[in-house]
DNA sequence: ATGCGGACCTGTTAGC
DNA sequence: TGCTAACAGGTCCGCA
């Protein structure tokens, strides 16, 4: 479900409801998500004030002076911000009560998503240490990605989908910034020009900004954490379009598996 | 080091 | 209508 996007309307959706309140309990109905839920998140997160919610690629962070919870959403995850007495759903792992009523709480069909807790800097924790630049970081840049795929074989798409190259480019806005950057979604990632990856990266950038602003992509079950969706699916000229005009040609979109990911594109406006 | 494929899951939809 | 197969927004891990 979610990618940087809807991550990032999420994070801004909990956050003023939980920012500066005290976790008076953590309830576990279900354990199991990508990794168990550990009873330490339970035992040191009970009675901590959240002093910051931060996001860094997908993971949304919530820290206290005691420890930060490391959260992500998976495929098909989403945290919601209800009265503390709402009936629990099948699928809701865990609910977090504030002391002002409220209970943020996470619901994961697909069990892909996590719910961990460190009491390190969470920048070092495993997960987190190895990923790329923010889309907006200076260290992300075209020329970055021009000099870290040279001699690379893989598929563009693959390329910028890999989150040691740049956090947050998931299947729906990989395919959609290659569109905008008439990128083919095959060409390998080291025959691409610099000023090809130029436009690339003025694509991931806008592409996800406007995303955020359209509180991301529903395609067909995000909703922010007020149970809202997301508008942003209007506004996508490939992704899950195959057999429909293109925008600028009025050529068929094309599909093709890459990475045993669907991906989307104009066979025309798109070149290797 | 790189690249690929499998694995982890459930729910929904397409197709017979 | 009902069964089955394919597919879905992520990403870690092991292997060649």
């Amino acid at each position: 479900m979610p990618e940087l996007p809807e991550v990032e309307t999420t994070k801004r959706g909990i956050a003023p409801h939980i920012l500066d309140q005290t976790i008076i309990n953590v309830i576990v109905r279900d354990r199991r998500l990508r990794w168990p839920i550990p009873e330490q998140l339970q035992l040191e997160a009970t009675g901590q004030k959240v002093i910051s919610i931060k996001r860094r690629g997908k993971y949304i962070l919530i820290e206290t002076i005691a420890g930060t919870i490391i959260l992500h959403l998976g495929m098909s995850g989403n945290l919601r911000i209800l009265a503390s007495d709402t009936p629990p759903k099948k699928h809701d792992h865990v609910d977090f009560i504030f002391n002002n009523n409220q209970c943020l709480r996470l619901h994961d069909p697909r069990r892909f998503g996590a719910c961990l807790w460190t009491t390190e800097d969470p920048l070092d924790h495993k997960l987190l240490k190895d990923i790329g630049p923010e889309p907006w970081d200076d260290a992300f840049t075209a020329n970055m990605l021009f000099k870290r795929s040279r001699n690379r074989t893989l598929a563009i798409k693959n390329f910028i989908m890999d989150s040691k190259v740049v956090v947050g480019v998931g299947n729906i806005y990989a395919s959609e910034s290659l569109f905008q950057a008439g990128i083919n979604p095959e060409t390998p990632a080291g025959k691409i020009s610099l000023n090809r990856y130029k436009k690339l990266f003025i694509a991931i950038q806008k592409i996800l900004e406007k995303s955020i602003q359209q509180g991301g992509t529903t395609l067909k079950d995000f909703t922010n954490s007020s149970g809202q969706p997301g508008y942003f699916k209007q506004e996508l000229l490939v992704y899950d379009r195959e057999g429909k005009p293109c925008v600028n040609c009025e050529r068929p979109i094309s599909k093709v598996v890459i990475g045993q990911r669907s991906s989307f594109y104009c066979n025309l406006c798109q070149k290797k």
